[in-house]
DNA sequence: ATGTGC
């Protein structure tokens, strides 16, 4: 059986409210993807937005073949949320700061597994760029407090979320793919099918050991004890069935809604929520996976040059810090780049998608500081 | 997104 190269679009379902900020470019890219070949059904959460070429923030259900551009270069994307046994207050924001110093520099051999991947190791441990970030974050208010019971976790023990891929990896799996096979995507079960799908199982198991590497290496500045509390990929492909088919579930900043609790964190200046998905085949058991951008890269220095400079930038409302040495990076990365949190978790919440647990304030968010001395 | 292009 071939694949169906002049079948109707993909049915297309946006979750969002009147509240929802998406713009039209987005709205475009995900009919775009709607009409590839096998697509059967494509989601937009409401943190959508224009990506190259293809939309971020977006989930894509297609049968008998998969595309792996739209999984896109950062395979195996994800957040994870780990205690520190740090407690609120205890240390102020400068020890914290001061005796995190920079962790941009690659881990040394010693710090390493002896089982890591030989290949992109020196990125191993390091947060990359762009939307990537580890931040502390305390507790601000509790919905579910059983869930913190269950576990003997106090609202005074800050939290350590990261946020970082596969690096050059999934770059690099990407770019080999897109040079030998395009955009036309790969039919199930053929060898190149196969090949991609190792090397992708190969980006997951990165991405997850590089955001360990990362929580480990911030919790041995501090002096914390941790353990991770959830790790969920967002920029992902997986064969499953949905209401009887069965085909291929591609995630590109889309969380998983079929397991269990979920972090869906807003900007640097913004809560953070934890959350219950409540897994539902019309959202394609996906769920956002932050606020998602408003404004395009480019633009945002222009749009706030007049009104912060990067000092201010390195403060948000919450009083928390931002260390980010990357003075383009701190302009595109402020909160008024990005749609507020609270209208992505209402239309989630107004949709049935999400049971609330907590919400979280940032304390002091590490980007970039640069190999220092 | 990316040991960041010419």
């Amino acid at each position: 059986m071939g694949t169906d190269f002049c079948s109707v679009p993909a049915c297309v379902n946006i979750i969002a409210t009147e509240h929802t900020w998406i713009e039209g470019k987005a709205i475009q890219q995900l009919e775009t993807t709607a009409r590839l070949p096998g697509m059967v059904r494509v989601a937009g959460m409401p943190d959508l937005h224009p990506g190259r070429g293809y939309p971020v923030g977006a989930a894509f259900f297609s049968r008998s073949r998969f595309y792996p551009a739209l999984v896109g270069n950062d395979i195996g994307c994800g957040m994870a949320l780990w205690r520190t046994g740090l407690t609120a207050g205890k240390l102020s924001a400068d020890k914290l700061e001061k005796r995190l110093g920079s962790i941009d520099m690659p881990l040394a051999e010693d710090e390493l597994p002896q089982d890591a991947p030989a290949h992109f190791r020196y990125a191993l441990g390091t947060i990359g760029g762009g939307n990537h970030f580890a931040e502390l974050q305390q507790l601000d208010e509790v919905y579910q407090p059983e869930w913190l019971e269950q576990r003997q976790l106090s609202t005074k023990e800050l939290l350590l979320l990261v946020h970082s891929g596969s690096r050059g990896l999934g770059q690099a799996i990407l770019e080999q793919h897109v040079r030998a096979f395009g955009h036309q995507g790969l039919e199930e079960e053929t060898p190149a099918a196969q090949n991609y799908l190792l090397q992708h199982q190969q980006a997951l198991a990165f991405a997850e050991l590089n955001r360990r590497l990362i929580a480990q290496r911030m919790l041995a500045r501090w002096r914390g004890e941790g353990s991770c509390l959830l790790d969920v990929n967002h920029n992902l492909v997986s064969r499953c069935e949905i209401d009887g088919v069965t085909g291929w579930l591609h995630r590109k900043g889309a969380t998983p809604a079929d397991g269990g609790p979920v972090m869906i964190p807003g900007s640097r200046g913004d809560y953070s929520y934890l959350v219950q998905p409540v897994p539902a085949a019309d959202s394609l058991y996906s769920l956002a996976h932050g606020a998602g951008r408003k404004w395009m890269r480019g633009e945002c220095r222009d749009r706030l040059s007049s009104r912060y400079n990067v000092q201010q930038l390195t403060r948000t409302r919450f009083g928390s810090r931002v260390v980010c040495q990357d003075k383009q990076l701190i302009f595109q990365e402020a909160p008024e780049a990005y749609k507020p949190i609270d209208s992505i978790i209402e239309a989630l919440q107004q949709a049935g998608l999400i049971v609330l647990i907590a919400r979280l304030t940032p304390v002091l968010t590490y980007k970039v500081r640069g190999e220092e001395a």
